[in-house]
DNA sequence: GCATAAATGCGATTTATTTGCAATTAGTAT
DNA sequence: ATACTAATTGCAAATAAATCGCATTTATGC
């Protein structure tokens, strides 16, 4: 009830209506550990009743990318993957056995930005990492 | 000319019939220094007179990344890209000016992977890393 | 409640990729 | 060289993700 009634404010915010689908797909996100593609999404929407037509599915994750409300990512598939952009930047660990995306929080990364750009001269805006292999569970 | 013949007998080698649309997939991939996609393969054939289907394309690459000869990669694109696999493990600088890839060949992320075990106890067999920004040349 | 701009549904379209099957061809033995 | 055979290809159809135009509906401010 009362994350419905945040998603709510949240788009209004943005200038967007607080429509069922898109607070559903909010309520999805924020409640999710791991990005969600958007077939899976549908299929949530579907078990909770919630009418919505694909098209209109691949509008509200591409508007709220672009709101900064989610962030868009990739692994190595066929399909882009969306995760509530709140969240720090961080990246992801992804269990080549079951599937099972885990959240990096301390990024490695940054500390090694200014080196590149003294070696390469490229300045860099964002970039990606993902860790594939195998995760705690999947070991035994 | 030789390195034609270099591709037929790694073809061979392989078990694969060295036909000409691998040579030529080959030869593009061989002297190219970023990841190219499959309909800038079909235009390159296209130009080059060699009569190849798109379907047979995607069954090359696919064939010959399941081969160890490619290396699958996905920027953050709708579409793979495919590099000649024998080029060690390397990470990308993407401009998001002119689209160039840039090739990183220390990787920084090797020496963490102890590290990152010790933590979350997550095996790592791969990583994706790649970085977008901009260019030396596009700076100015 | 009403007006209206914003959202949605629907159907058609695009693009990347895959697949089944019949026809062709590279490599090999003759 | 020739013929054989399994591998490869072409073609056309299918799948799947994603986009788009347009008529219809709906959330929000008044």
């Amino acid at each position: 009830m009362q994350i419905l009634h945040d998603c709510s404010k949240e788009l209004n915010k943005l200038n967007l209506k607080a429509t069922p689908a898109r607070l559903a797909v909010l309520r999805l996100l924020e409640n999710s550990r791991e990005p969600i593609d958007v077939s899976s999404i549908i299929r949530f929407l579907k078990k909770n009743k919630v009418k919505a037509d694909p098209a209109t599915v691949f509008r509200i994750v591409n508007l709220l990318t672009q709101k900064g409300v989610l962030k868009q990512v990739r692994f190595n598939e066929d399909k882009f993957r969306y995760e509530y952009g709140l969240k720090n930047e961080h990246h992801h660990l992804i269990c080549q056995s079951c599937g099972e995306i885990e959240d990096m929080s301390d990024c490695p990364i940054d500390s090694l930005k200014k080196e590149i750009h003294k070696k390469k001269k490229f300045i860099i805006k964002t970039h990606s990492l993902e860790f594939f292999g195998i995760c705690k569970n999947c070991q035994s």
